[in-house]
DNA sequence: TCTAGCAACTGGCTCAAGCCAGATGCTTGA
DNA sequence: TCAAGCATCTGGCTTGAGCCAGTTGCTAGA
């Protein structure tokens, strides 16, 4: 019998992964399900080992199940998202005592904790010595590099870039930054955060984002290159955020301009 | 002699992709040359053709590199961005008589091209049924696709839910729907766009999404979930925007609550 | 001069076999 | 009773072989 159906003329690695993502999709297999081990479904269908091995990575790739090292394939669960609202720049937010990040993690009643790896001073990349309006061929910049986690999970890797010129022998140089963290040392010197322009974006991690995230193949991320603005249109710290997206999710709420 | 450095004990297949990728960084290997063949780089790092097999694809699982069948791997060109302001939403852009898509691509030299693949009445999925406040369990909404081209590339995919009790026999329900587009319908029933909310993701497209968008493996989607409410706060449209993220960004432009 | 067709490249996919390493639970000895 | 250790699961990775299907450019014949 010649085969019928769109499944028809595809490789046999493909056909595996199908058939499997229809049994995920209609709940045959449910979250956290075990699949049949690679051995068994290359029983099943009739094919070698390395086939089977094949569909499951096709399915992992579109981050619809995860691998085991010795116990098993697994199918994900979805996790709840971890949201950054646009509010999180908001001032009134200071009041708190909290930062954006340990705010939005209290919200969700997880734990956050911050880690600082490095603050350097540092020739800036172009697309930030461009946005925050200092040479890129100079040490111009003060690079803070920050991992954030919830719950002792990775979440983001943030790296702040300040002025050198301004950070230069204040608290922005120090792990410690005082009341109201580097917005509020930014205030003193004459800062106020009145506009962000965030410009958003998605890729594959690198294999050192994947290292530092623990991220799982098929997992891309959320880059956002945000810069802030003072009250007389000048930035003053661009930061580059990279979240694992399988975890994040970023929500804007802004009002319409209206015509006139 | 015992091999040292970090590519010490690492597998054969990534110790290829990592020298592939310095070169690629350094530019050793530029945009759009062309990487030796599989069978070649096997004969180089004296490895079976399967091992320098994975390390290609794991290269191109970060998106760095896309293979043409029949005739070789070349080194991905970054593709300049099709950014999506969130002033693409202002009532000003009204004026030009254009649509946002249209309107973003003209600022961007391209051609933009609109299919309408379809539209019926659904039942709404419940992500959607509960930000237009409509019951998921009922046939409450019509279901607008949308395939966006610029300059004959797809680059997104749109679904458009609007209430079907507002929509029956209206404009709505056709491929042309008149002066500025749904928006201009929707004001007529008396909904003026003021403020918006955008639910921002990241993941791995699905097959179908893959073949639509024409995406090459490595590529993630920027998935937006818009919702837009009236002058009264009611949400009156939900959209869901599949952008391919290789040529895709949003970028977010807002003013930042003072504290009173 | 032109073109049809072929050879020799390319990646796509599979096979069958083997060794390694993590996980797990049973068994056996203290 | 408890714990050490081993058998036997699991996926991770490689090998080397083979066939298929696009692509490309040369070559021979009209």
């Amino acid at each position: 019998m010649t085969p019928s159906g769109a499944s028809a003329q595809q490789p046999p690695s493909r056909r595996i992964a199908e058939d499997l993502r229809r049994q995920i999709e209609t709940g045959t297999l449910r979250s956290g399900a075990k699949l049949p081990s690679e051995r068994k479904l290359a029983e099943q269908y009739g094919a070698a080992r390395n086939t089977a091995r094949e569909a499951v990575r096709l399915l992992a790739e579109q981050g619809l199940v995860t691998a085991k090292h010795g116990s098993g394939v697994f199918v994900r669960t979805p996790q709840r998202l971890f949201r950054f609202g646009s509010d999180r720049y908001s001032l009134k937010n200071r009041e708190t005592g909290l930062t954006p990040f340990r705010l939005e993690a209290k919200r969700q009643g997880k734990v956050a904790r911050i880690e600082v790896p490095s603050i350097e001073r540092e020739r800036p990349p172009a697309d930030v010595a461009e946005r925050l309006g200092v040479p890129a061929d100079d040490e111009s910049v003060v690079h803070r590099e920050n991992h954030y986690f919830a719950d002792d999970e990775p979440v983001q890797i943030v790296s702040t870039y300040l002025r050198w010129d301004e950070a230069q022998g204040t608290l922005l140089m120090q792990r410690k930054t005082g009341k109201d963290g580097i917005y509020g040392r930014l205030q003193d010197l004459g800062h106020v955060m009145t506009r962000v322009r965030d410009e958003i974006s998605a890729r594959m991690p690198t294999p050192e984002e994947a290292a530092v995230l623990e991220l799982l193949p098929g997992v891309p991320v959320l880059e956002v290159l945000h810069t802030s603005l003072d009250q007389d249109g000048v930035p003053f710290e661009v930061s580059r955020y990279v979240h694992r997206a399988d975890q994040t999710g970023l929500l804007y709420e802004l009002p319409v301009e209206q015509e006139d």
